[in-house]
DNA sequence: TGGGGTCCT
DNA sequence: AGGACCC
């Protein structure tokens, strides 16, 4: 082997390496396999072996892999997947109960391997596992289930290790979600969110992958085309199609300055960087629902009549899992899909504050059983849908919506005394001085502490010590050699050799005070 | 072409 | 309030 070396680290520092130096974190993305259709079987277990849909409305939103091989594909029409496939059956999945359901299972099986659990709808999680590595004698680790694209290549920083004890983690969830609960699932192992998500999807069904950090580029460039890219949806892509860009390569290579007059400074170097495969977002621990709503597409309705039965059928599905929830709302809104003359819909929403009477100690009644607080709110439905009809006398609905927002944030009570520090013995020595305690060096404290807390303050002790992690936030203000005038934000997430040439432009402006209004810097200052 | 959500502008 | 993104 041979000698660490500074220089060597800075040549072999690719693009795609996170700035903030080497690839700290381990990050595990958990994808259930087609998972409707999971529930589905397994709440009627006499559909496993056969071609089974999930439809809401007109669509197959997702199929069992018994479909798939017959022809069958998410979000095909059930006109087409029928003619595809005469012997499909169908479930309807307009319901989303059961789904709920077995995602807070879900959820709280991957709680116990990690605090830092981030849900993207009811089957995805990313899980930030940085902190479960433990550096481990001389033995060689092997990655369980595949690797991407296998080389011999070892990154220097040490990230193969960590991921390969990532991979075992992974494993481990994995046996424990098909044993617990009957779930297959697939799994991606990387050092970012973007490229676990990426990596987990070469190997589909149940099976899991890990990306070592030497295949980054590869993976990324092997998507072929931006629209691939998790973060650029229909609207970037087609800014992206009128500057001729259709490949990563190109994406990677575009002037910044083209792509930050396209979609602003933000948005273009965010999307940069993904076409690098950086992506030094964090793992969000998935809290409490900021909104809880429901909504109902239909023919075209014309009558205040119709609309009202929409609603109170509607209110009385959100008012179910309002309640559940527990909190008390106090922002409503209504959101009306209306059928253009033209042909085609356009959404309005209407947002007012509300009295939310129900819940806790009302006398009179209590939960959704409650007439009278059903008619106030029918009631200012009907008038934030007045707003948005207004004077047209013709309309045509075709979606009606509802949710609640405006939940009391947990941060405003008890301040300063009570510091969630107090929650933390001070303690010098574990209670089991030198056990291999399982997993990890935390000297912080004792997992077993959080499960005393109050669920809030827990949530809240459990985000403080996601910030404090300094493998789980790369992003600390650091203004540093930031130019004048440029967000340091913005700054800080640039590629290496464009913050260099932003530099070296504020240089030359400093040496020699002439005014150039073609340069870089200005694509980066703050506007005023 | 569904029935949810989140965050940013 | 709307628009972007995600599933």
């Amino acid at each position: 082997m041979e000698e660490e070396n500074g220089d060597q680290e800075l040549l072999f520092n690719t693009s795609a390496d996170q700035s903030t130096k080497k690839h700290e974190r381990v990050i595990i993305h958990i994808d259930i396999d087609c998972y409707y259709a999971q529930v589905e079987m397994i709440l009627n277990p006499s559909l496993c072996g056969k071609p089974l849909g999930i439809k809401q409305k007109n669509l197959v939103v997702t199929c069992n892999y018994e479909a798939r091989a017959l022809g069958v594909e998410k979000l095909m029409t059930i006109k087409s997947a029928l003619e595809k496939c005469p012997s499909l059956i169908l479930a309807n999945g307009e319901d989303l109960k059961n789904y709920r359901e077995m995602s807070e299972k879900i959820y709280h099986v991957l709680q116990s391997y990690s605090p830092f659990v981030e849900k993207l709808g009811l089957d995805e999680n990313f899980v930030d596992v940085t902190h479960k590595i433990m550096k481990l004698p001389e033995v060689q680790q092997v990655v369980s289930g595949h690797t991407f694209q296998d080389s011999d290549d070892i990154c220097a920083c040490g990230c193969t290790e960590r991921l390969a004890q990532g991979s075992l983690i992974a494993q481990k969830m994995r046996d424990h979600l098909r044993n617990e609960l009957g779930i297959t699932s697939c799994a991606g192992i990387a050092f970012n969110k973007l490229l676990a998500k990426l990596v987990g999807t070469t190997h589909k069904p149940n099976q899991q992958t890990t990306l070592l950090s030497t295949s980054s580029l590869s993976l990324i460039t092997s998507l072929k085309h931006p629209r691939n890219i998790p973060g650029i949806g229909s609207a970037i892509n087609r800014k992206l199609e009128a500057l001729g860009i259709d490949t990563i390569e190109k994406l990677q290579s575009t002037e910044i300055f083209k792509l930050t007059e396209a979609l602003g400074a933000k948005t273009a170097n965010q999307i940069q960087q993904l076409s690098f495969g950086i992506d030094n977002s964090r793992v969000k621990i998935t809290d409490r629902p900021k909104s809880i709503g429901a909504e109902d597409g239909f023919i075209p309705i014309r009558s205040e009549v119709e609309v009202r039965k929409k609603l109170m059928c509607l209110l009385d599905r959100v008012l179910e899992l309002v309640e559940k929830d527990g909190r008390k709302p106090n922002q409503l809104k209504l959101t009306v899909r209306k059928l253009h003359p033209s042909s085609h819909s356009v959404r309005e929403s209407r947002q007012t504050t509300i009295e939310y009477a129900t819940g806790t100690g009302s006398s009179t009644n209590q939960g959704p059983g409650d007439e009278k607080h059903k008619i106030k709110l029918m009631t200012t439905l009907m008038n934030l849908f007045e707003k948005i009809i207004g004077c047209d006398v013709s309309w045509q609905v075709t979606l009606l919506g509802i949710s609640f927002s405006g939940y009391p944030s947990k941060n405003s009570e008890s301040p300063a005394e009570n510091s969630i520090n107090k929650y933390f013995p001070v303690k010098t020595s574990s209670s089991r001085p030198d056990e291999p305690l399982p997993p990890a060096k935390r000297g912080r404290f004792d997992e077993s502490v959080l499960q005393e807390l109050p669920p809030d303050i827990r949530q809240e002790v459990l985000e403080d010590m996601q910030n404090q992690l300094p493998s789980s936030d790369p992003q600390k203000p650091t203004d540093s050699n930031c130019p004048k005038g440029v967000d340091p934000l913005v700054f800080r997430e640039l590629p290496v050799e464009i913050r260099e040439e932003l530099l070296a432009e504020e240089r030359m402006k400093k040496q020699s005070n002439i005014k150039k209004s073609n340069n870089l810097l200005q694509y980066f200052r703050k506007a005023s």
